[in-house]
DNA sequence: GATAAAGTTTCCAGTAGAGGGAGAGTCAAG
DNA sequence: CTTGACTCTCCCTCTACTGGAAACTTTATC
């Protein structure tokens, strides 16, 4: 099938789909004559496995890594389950800042009164070094 | 003072600075023989300002919108406080997202193993189209 | 068979927010 | 006067795409 094909049944723009063969993430054959990119079922799984991944917040490098386990048969799933991990690790610890944020920025944003007057506790605090 | 005085007091790296002044974020004069960047006391605390202001997560167009907020005294604190809030409405957005993914993998992680077989639930999940 | 529309190709540029490094100019100390 | 530490501009790199232009192919219509 081609690329417009593929890409709507893996729910992905052509332009990603075209993006992932260039960089060799899901490479598929090419039609020697036209140069049409030519996907298969097995190219779509592919991306489909992809773009879940992706969705899961990894990068495009473990993506590879990760379709690599999903390819081999032989895998450990205690190679997937590290890769995970380490995924679920940066999560949490984006979910730690994060929590720190909201807790001053809503402290701030409270505590300015929002009317009409110059004076705001969120600015008197940015100008703060710290 | 020098780019790299005035980016130690600020706690940014030079090239950050120059970069800020590059964008017209926080522009400097300019010694027009040596065409060296020169810092002044006010240059110094608007990089403080924008540096705390990154590290709230606000974009660099919105640390330009809150500098213009610091410098103008007949400011509005309700206009602070509407970018603020913007902010928070984002990172509470950002927060939702985290905890999906986090249950999401966790589950996952939980459900997997880990051992030398290739079983996965990990893989079968990111296999699923959805 | 001609033609037009839709799809595909490659290539180039741009996004945010810097970081890295080259090569040239400048400054202060010994 | 030289050496080393700064600084300057300029360009490249990163992530993960997205958009657009110009050229080519396929498909549909007449």
């Amino acid at each position: 099938m081609k690329i417009s094909e593929a890409a709507k049944q893996a729910k992905l723009s052509t332009k990603t789909v075209r993006y992932y063969a260039d960089i060799g993430l899901v490479v598929p054959d090419v039609r020697a004559e036209t140069k049409y990119r030519d996907y298969d079922h097995t190219h779509v799984q592919k991306l489909i496995f992809a773009r879940r991944a992706r969705e899961f917040g990894f990068s495009i490098e473990e993506c590879r890594d990760l379709l690599n386990l999903y390819q081999n048969t032989n895998r450990s799933s205690s190679d997937v389950k590290r890769l995970a991990s380490a995924r679920l690790a940066d999560i949490e610890k984006k979910q730690q800042e994060l929590q720190c944020l909201h807790d001053e920025l809503s402290h701030l944003v409270k505590s300015c009164k929002g009317d009409e007057r110059p004076d705001c506790p969120i600015i008197s605090n940015l100008a703060k070094s710290l």
